[in-house]
RNA sequence: GCCACCUUAGCUCAGUCGGUAGAGCAAUUCUUUUGUAAAGAAUAGGUCCAGGGUUCGAGUCCCUGAGGUGGCUCCA
């Protein structure tokens, strides 16, 4: 979309948000919200207002407000701008408190005063632009309904937000939500459930149950990451679930994340004794500081697959995405301060070429700054924000800064990657530490003999191997490349004839290492391809009479694609070369 | 946690004004032995999320709770 396509959208949008709030004034009468404020989105509006007293609004009443709405686009009203004074706009919207307030801002800031008048039937205190008339809003849908705080802050009031979108044509309106449709369709819960991946269960809120072929998937990603990590020089280990409780004092987690954390006692005490790992570093630096260490050792890369346990709020847990018990593909590089810009140069690298083999696009890196909380003084937060950008900007890395954002020990690299409906989710994070190695008194000898605190970099890729698959899941829509797919390869005799020589072939495939089946139910073929295709395996291999006398494989793509007859090991020649060279799909 | 909504067979869903629950797929059994996207028939399948209330009577109305969906806040 070009530029002034783009900004006439936004002022078509905003208008949109200007024309359904009339109508709720039209409707219920301006005695029952106020109005606080509504902007244009990526893909339509939306419009915050407080309810006055017991009025309520919910979707079922979107058909009546949209009705409304109809009305005033016919009438296509004029949409004009005027620039008053304080005092003009302090008594326009002296019964607006919301409006009030924005009011005293732009009077600090001194920026002149500017109302939109639909014809003189409504007036918003408002920036623009906006389109001429309320009939160029040609296409408009109220989405849904929401709750959000006044100025994104939980401390404050709750106002009621409905969303929409609006576009210049009907042709538009329809695309846009025939769009949507196709994602959802995509929706890693859905295909979980169909492809039979995994369940959730009310017995363990939040927590993943992976069955046979889900887990299968969770293994392939598994497989590859202990290769590529011993390549690049990581060792792997692996800490307890649950330690006592005054070593997550020592690292501040037992201060900082209390609220988050699963605690665990045995039945002879009444208080908890332990606590369930929230993350792994507290057991990997226990290993780091079990032996002493000499400069020569460093760089130390000690990688983890560390299930950690953290109680998300109800309203956050989302599908695969945000879970409460996860696999993180957790490492902890312990480095000297000389090595530590390299170590962050390899782990970027290394990230960006996992996601490459695993066909994931990047959305976007973030830099996320020191918070609220957070523990080290100043000077090292300086220091770790400035080697950051510094690595950052010699990579000539784009990135957006995230402040604020940071780990409580440090500042980090996020890399965000995109669901099925454009919404981004943190996969790997690289995040710098000082103080960790700090609270745990953690040494290495230097070559002068002198004893040195080592620099901590804690590092994931997939970020959490749940969330990974469920992006997995959406961007292949569960049709994956041949090395990721849970099952490989399907094998169908057409009638139970050749069930002999179909187990030989399955054989066959399994002695390569091939994930294969035999469907030898007594159905017709033309189901078992039916079935097998809505189960996404890439290749069917159909055995008939003339494959069992040629000693073949009839070959058939889940894409529909049908590659005949051909010898068995011309069929493994070609899907093993797709497995060890991880070919992203050459089979949609 | 907050706002709105949802929860009916294994799955996807229907169920009118409050009158004791229905389909398709899946499952099971039988028949069918099939050449590139769904063979046919029969059978079985339910604490209508849980608990309380209103009512002669609740899947349906009200309250509380659990789980989930879309957002907000949060996200080591």
């Amino acid at each position: 979309m070009n530029q002034s396509k783009s900004d006439n959208l936004k002022a078509l949008r905003h208008s949109a948000e200007h024309i359904l709030t009339q109508a709720m004034e039209n409707l219920y009468g301006k005695g029952k919200f106020y109005m606080a404020m509504g902007p244009a989105t990526d893909d339509g509006f939306y419009f915050d207002f407080e309810p006055i007293g017991d009025f309520k609004i919910s979707e079922a009443d979107f058909p009546k407000i949209e009705a409304e709405i109809q009305k005033i686009i016919k009438a296509n009203l004029p949409i004009t701008q005027k620039n008053i004074t304080l005092d003009e706009a302090k008594k326009l919207f002296s019964a607006n408190p919301y409006k009030l307030e924005w009011l005293d801002q732009i009077k600090d800031k001194g920026e002149a005063i500017s109302v939109y008048w639909t014809a003189d039937q409504f007036v918003d205190l408002c920036k623009g632009p906006h389109v001429k008339s309320t009939g160029e809003v040609v296409a408009i849908k109220l989405m849904s309904i929401a709750g959000a705080y006044w100025h994104g802050d939980e401390k404050n009031k709750m106002l009621t937000r409905i969303y929409g979108t609006a576009f210049d044509s009907q042709t538009e309106l329809d695309n846009y939500l025939h769009n949507l449709e196709e994602a959802k369709k995509r929706d890693h819960r859905k295909l979980g459930k169909s492809l039979d991946l995994f369940s959730f269960h009310e017995e363990g809120p939040g927590f993943v149950f992976w069955h046979p072929l889900g887990y299968q998937i969770y293994q392939n990603l598994v497989v590859y990451w202990r290769q590529i990590h011993k390549q690049k020089g990581y060792v792997e280990v692996k800490t307890p679930t649950m330690l006592t409780i005054p070593v997550w004092q020592q690292s501040g987690h037992m201060q900082n994340f209390i609220d988050k954390m699963y605690l665990a006692k045995t039945s002879d005490l009444d208080t908890p004794q332990y606590a369930i790992k929230p993350m792994n570093c507290d057991g990997g630096m226990l290993i780091y500081s079990s032996n002493p260490h000499s400069y020569k050792e460093l760089p130390i890369r000690m990688g983890e697959l560390g299930v950690v346990h953290r109680y998300e709020s109800s309203g956050e847990v989302h599908g695969l995405m945000r879970v409460r018990e996860f696999t993180q593909d957790d490492a902890h590089i312990y480095c000297t301060p000389e090595q530590v810009e390299d170590e962050l140069k390899a782990a970027i690298s290394l990230c960006k070429e996992i996601y490459k083999t695993c066909g994931l696009p990047l959305d976007h890196i973030e830099l996320s700054t020191r918070p609220e909380k957070s523990i080290g003084s100043d000077a090292v937060w300086q220091k770790a924000e400035t080697t950051m950008t510094k690595v950052l900007t010699q990579g000539k890395i784009e990135h957006q800064i995230n402040p604020g954002d940071g780990a409580f020990y440090g500042p980090k690299f996020d890399f965000h990657l995109k669901d099925c409906l454009g919404r981004t989710f943190q996969c790997g994070t690289i995040q710098l530490d000082f103080a960790q190695p700090e609270n745990f008194n953690l040494e290495y000898t230097d070559k002068d003999g002198q004893k040195q605190r080592p620099i901590m970099i804690h590092r994931t890729i997939y970020g959490s191997l749940e969330r990974f698959i469920g992006l997995m899941i959406e961007h292949y829509a569960g049709a994956f490349p041949v090395w990721l797919s849970p099952i490989q390869a399907k094998i169908i005799p057409i009638t139970d004839r050749q069930n002999d020589y179909a187990q030989s072939v399955k054989q066959a495939l399994l002695d390569k290492n091939i994930t294969v089946e035999i469907d030898d139910r007594s159905e017709t073929m033309q189901k078992k391809i039916k079935d097998a295709t809505d189960q996404k395996i890439p290749y069917m291999l159909i055995i008939g009479g003339r494959e069992v006398d040629s000693r073949q494989v009839s070959v058939r793509q889940r894409d529909g694609i049908d590659l005949k007859s051909m010898p068995l090991a011309d069929f493994i020649g070609q899907i093993t070369k797709q497995v060890t060279e991880k070919s992203l799909n050459l089979i949609k």
